[in-house]
DNA sequence: TTGCTATCAAACATTATGTTCGATATTTTT
DNA sequence: AAAAATATCGAACATAATGTTTGATAGCAA
């Protein structure tokens, strides 16, 4: 890829992240995208159609990259749900992104929404590991609220805990019988 | 209050519950609003300071009304968490507004934010019933993501349960040992 | 009937949107 | 190193939304 097209695409990923972070993703113009970004105007719209479009790219790029199983700094031997939605949680900690800025600003359900799509694909996986009485799909709706929830809940509280403690929590409230 | 006033913030009302169902509250304009409504531009400006102030009160008119404690319809001897959101689900079910095409909209998670917030308020009376390993606070969160993610089962598969049953089903999946 | 006030329509300055174009600078290819 | 390809820039442009103001008209309440 062309260093120009990447040196403007940064700046448009950085420019976006850094603005989320001081107000509401609709509230924000791609006027001051490109103001903040330093580029011209043609320039932006010669990346993005439109300002959704480069959202759901920046959500592409991060949790694309999250939810590949490529071989990772963070390695587990293990394969159970635990131990991946831990290696999740500590991506969402160790990122090139600003992941910390997106998930705690005005707009973080936003990102949230993207990350559900990917989680349910996850957990459809570990259904069978929970046993209740209500339809497959009641069960996986619910595991992913809780489990965005308890994203929440760790930004909230500033990314403390561990990835482990978190999930660990996780496992604790979802628990069947 | 004025019959024209009434008049005009139904209109209002009306017409962008109408738009929702259509498309994405933020590619809402207000000028589409005016032009659904029918009335004069001023004349919303009168009324709402911005598109989020009328989200707002619309979010206030609906679920203020759900969550207090009035005598309704719906009339349950028993106290118990199960029969309280049962409650809750019925008044999504029967009301003056079209909540289901709002919950059912692209703009969906907008209104479950709103309905969390209260949401919480009643979950803290009833977090003695569970007993897990977290933080108190954890398991608020992982309570009111799982409801709302039940309350997202149940708007798309049409609201064909009924509150009695999602919330049977919801009381299985969060039951504690 | 007489005030009161909500609505309307029109006008206005400001700002954002999305596109086009030629000039300039940088990368890649030959 | 020279040539071809292309990304960026900056300016201009038409269109549309925002939020405010003003005076006229209508409906409401006493």
């Amino acid at each position: 890829m062309d260093r120009r097209q990447k040196k403007t695409r940064d700046a448009i990923f950085k420019a976006f992240g850094h603005l989320l972070e001081g107000k509401k993703y609709e509230h924000i113009t791609v006027q001051e995208i490109i103001d903040e970004a330093d580029i011209g105007r043609s320039t932006f719209y010669a990346h993005f159609e439109t300002k959704d479009t480069l959202l759901k790219e920046m959500c592409s790029d991060i949790f694309d990259h999250i939810f590949s199983d490529k071989i990772c700094e963070y390695s587990a031997e293990k394969n159970d749900l635990e131990t991946k939605l831990a290696h999740i949680l500590w991506h969402l900690q160790n990122n090139n992104f600003n992941i910390y800025g997106l998930l705690s600003s005005q707009s973080g359900d936003l990102f949230l929404q993207y990350l559900k799509e990917q989680l349910a694909i996850l957990f459809k996986m570990y259904l069978s590991d929970f046993h209740t009485d209500t339809p497959e799909d009641f069960l996986l709706y619910h595991l992913i609220g809780s489990f965005a929830e308890a994203i929440k809940w760790w930004v909230n509280n500033k990314m403390q805990h561990s990835p482990e403690q978190i999930a660990k929590y996780f496992m604790a409230v979802t628990e069947t019988h």
